[in-house]
DNA sequence: ACTATGAATTTTGAATACAAATTGACGATG
DNA sequence: CATCGTCAATTTGTATTCAAAATTCATAGT
């Protein structure tokens, strides 16, 4: 029996990975409000589940930085604060550049080639202002390069601490001018990733970073001013 | 009202972290063995909870890598595969080479002395064969690097990567020359933190690092062989 | 004799029930 | 009138119970 055919992926996930994956999203999408405090009574009407398999995926959540588990007072959602996103700033970066780093050591032709497909889609997802597309698109290609890097560890942290920054994506709006330039790091990158320089595709990956780091800072900032005005 | 002085840290901390904690001591120390199952029932009974918590604090070690969890099957102390470790040592270097440049950007004079105090505590330790000792004062400089680097988010990366190989120390075994070499290294890294030479000292603690993880290599082949030939 | 099938036991997954702690309000007292 | 203390109601923490899945052992068939 050849064994790359045969695995039978009978995922049978348990429930409380679902409600985390479930909690996740509606975090990301700011459904629920960051500081609101969770009521595990209302969430177990509201998702129809009881509270055990809730309360498993709130601390699971909670070691992933989305919500913040106080004693006897119950579970509220984290706010990204600004001083909170430059701590995570420079660790992303450090992250990044590693990711580039390694990606180039074990990339192979068939994932240039994709990525080079990627960019292509990316290209056209910025003439014809498809902003949706483009942060999958984006995402994709983040992926791609962590998946190259060959390294699950590091693909692990990576994830865990994005899934904080996250939600900040879905308030900052892309200007333009940042668009474009975003568009053309992203050309760079992919040549630094064809050319397999590893230092190169490491520096441009965390400059990369920063940009994006700015606009969320400018974003979190007028959030910020919003809410205290009103 | 001075603010670092009053506030009153009357932890009431939740059953499960406690257990959490128990375990975690229970893997490092290898009480339980690598790879073998954890019966939910034997542990209740063992700690005397219930397994409501139990349970939560399984999930609580899980996210952190060192149990696994397969659905229906139960948990089972993940095993520190070499494969693992050589995926584990770039990142866990990134993270460190980055604190030390933190680091120098923010630590005070008092942290230098402190530094200073524990490298003297070391270097007796090492004279005087306390190898206990020495570990922990190591553990320590290493906290209050990170301490100095003031990045909460570093310190929890940190913490959650180191947790994971911090049981392979209990088997490796310093050889007096690798001990020897260890303390040296540590003086430059003193000498560069207390010069705030970032970039030094980032490049210092990834090589420190490096050597260690040599040992640790080492040790787990070793373990390897010894459990193959049994 | 060995393999395969199936029932019984054991173990995990989820729900409910019970206990402890916190919050808010109301009343008493200075 | 303000402040403190006490009590009730709500919510979280833990234990227990119920259900489903998996492992194991025994039996039957080849």
């Amino acid at each position: 029996m050849k064994d790359g055919l045969i695995p039978a992926p009978i995922a049978r996930r348990p429930l409380h990975e679902e409600l985390a994956e479930h909690l996740r999203q509606l975090i990301i999408e700011c459904a629920l409000e960051p500081g609101s405090k969770i009521s595990e009574k209302d969430l177990c009407t509201q998702f129809a589940v009881s509270r055990t398999p809730l309360r498993e995926a709130l601390k699971l959540l909670a070691t992933e930085g989305l919500v913040q588990l106080t004693p006897h007072r119950g579970a509220s959602v984290t706010e990204l604060t600004t001083e909170e996103l430059e701590h995570i700033f420079p660790v992303m970066g450090a992250l990044e550049a590693l990711a580039g780093e390694l990606a180039c050591l074990h990339v192979t032709d068939a994932e240039i080639e994709r990525a080079k497909k990627l960019q292509a889609e990316l290209e056209a997802q910025h003439k014809s202002g498809d902003l949706r597309g483009y942060f999958r698109t984006n995402e994709e290609i983040h992926q791609l390069i962590f998946a190259a890097a060959q390294n699950p560890t590091l693909t692990q942290m990576s994830r865990s601490i994005s899934g904080r920054v996250r939600r900040a994506r879905y308030m900052a709006n892309l200007s333009p001018t940042r668009w474009a330039a975003a568009v053309k790091e992203h050309r760079a990158i992919l040549m630094a990733l064809s050319k397999r320089d590893g230092e190169r595709l490491g520096m441009l990956l965390k400059e990369h970073l920063a940009n994006k780091f700015d606009v969320l800072r400018e974003a979190l900032f007028a959030d910020l001013k919003a809410a205290s005005s009103r």
